[in-house]
DNA sequence: CACAAAACCGGCAGAGATGCCGTTTTTATG
DNA sequence: CATAAAAACGGCATCTCTGCCGGTTTTGTG
């Protein structure tokens, strides 16, 4: 299906390896699968604990390897950091384009916008998505860290943009409408999601989201 | 003026001993600056160093006192974490006021929406809100930290809406609107702020903000 | 002025994280 | 099977933060 390709692009833009075929000897296939536990251990430190909880001996706790074992893969701290980072990026969009695709299939055509808004809204909420919040507002007080997220969060939002417009050259004439609509559902979703303390799941919220939603198909022309 | 009054309700609100006089001996005077000065210290240590920065011997640096004269004030970290909370959310509270209600001097009555929009956008880039933002996202990974924010979160949602109501009751018809609206602002907003790295300081963010206050404009029937 | 109380000081041991390194186990190669 | 290379292991010194505590200086009181 076509959404498999598009996919596979976005995937591969993110992830150079994102289609390449597994080693052939054992040993490399070994190493990988251990190098995707920690990375995954890593993502579920920063989500249980936050970015100060990623520590090295966390997460090798977290994926029941050896300090020794952690240090053969990363070095030093920084490096898991910088590894992490790319593997939340790459999951992040993999999982929102999973997500869509799929509940793509099951409204109309019409209701589009409506379905990747909703679809977007789910992303927020899940495990890597908190992941994600933990690195933006740490690397608002951590240069390192700054120096290794904010490139990876330019190539996601390049990616991003160029890819939406591959995907819909149908709708040329509103690409710059799709672009706004994309910037501030992306901002109002984030915020929502850091209120959700005070705005709750309830009615209040619901307005907002209906508010949000609403707002991004008048961009479209629609009402 | 006016202003002042509804100032000082809400700040008192916020804060106890808000409008209490300083007291007459001069030790409890110099306590209680003291103290001022270990919790703008605190400040500083999330703003430059996040939450897992703020520490009782980051803080005791910060503002030139012993570590010893800092547990006399604040016997353990949580006890200054609870104290820099409140302090922090009624510090946010009272420059967003005082910013608000000079800036409404300035424009006209009708341009109203517009000035309060934009002041929240200021307070958002404000030392403050950017120690906030360090204690709302480690409160979701930390449950005692959680513990002590959601509480003071709630109670400044609570006299924001109770004070924004009383302040404008001729707005009676709109109050629904308005409540709308400020959580809307609010979550939109700190996404764009949290979305600054991606979408920049010039025209990209310029466009959702223009979206954001017309949508704000809407919710009051204008436009 | 004497005495008490408050405010402030700096050192100590414990806990946990980091980076490093020598060693052992597992897999690949000739 | 022998040997090399990769992967995994666990201990060590160091650093920082924490909580605690005895001692000192400053301010208040009779």
């Amino acid at each position: 299906m076509k959404a498999t390709a598009i996919q596979d692009r976005m995937l591969s833009a993110m992830h150079p390896r994102h289609n390449a075929e597994p080693p052939e000897k054992w040993q490399q296939r070994k190493s990988a699968r251990t190098r995707q536990r920690i990375l995954d251990a890593g993502i579920d430190c920063l989500v249980e604990a936050g970015y100060a909880g990623l520590t090295t001996a966390a997460v090798a706790t977290g994926c029941e390897i050896s300090r020794g074992a952690m240090h053969h893969h990363f070095a030093t701290r920084l490096d898991l950091v910088a590894a992490v980072i790319d593997h939340l990026f790459y999951r992040r969009m993999s999982l929102f384009l999973d997500d869509y695709f799929a509940s793509l299939g099951t409204r109309g055509e019409e209701e589009i916008i409506e379905t990747a808004t909703e679809a977007h809204w789910r992303s927020v909420h899940t495990h890597e998505y908190a992941a994600y919040l933990q690195l933006a507002v740490a690397a608002r007080s951590d240069e390192e860290l700054a120096a290794l997220f904010a490139p990876a969060e330019k190539r996601y939002d390049k990616v991003w943009i160029s890819e939406m417009i591959e995907a819909f050259p149908q709708w040329r004439e509103q690409w710059d409408a799709m672009k706004l609509a994309s910037d501030f559902a992306n901002a109002a979703h984030i915020g929502m999601l850091l209120n959700e303390g005070v705005l709750g799941k309830g009615e209040r919220m619901a307005k907002v989201r209906a508010l949000v939603t609403q707002t991004v198909a008048q961009l479209y022309g629609r009402q």
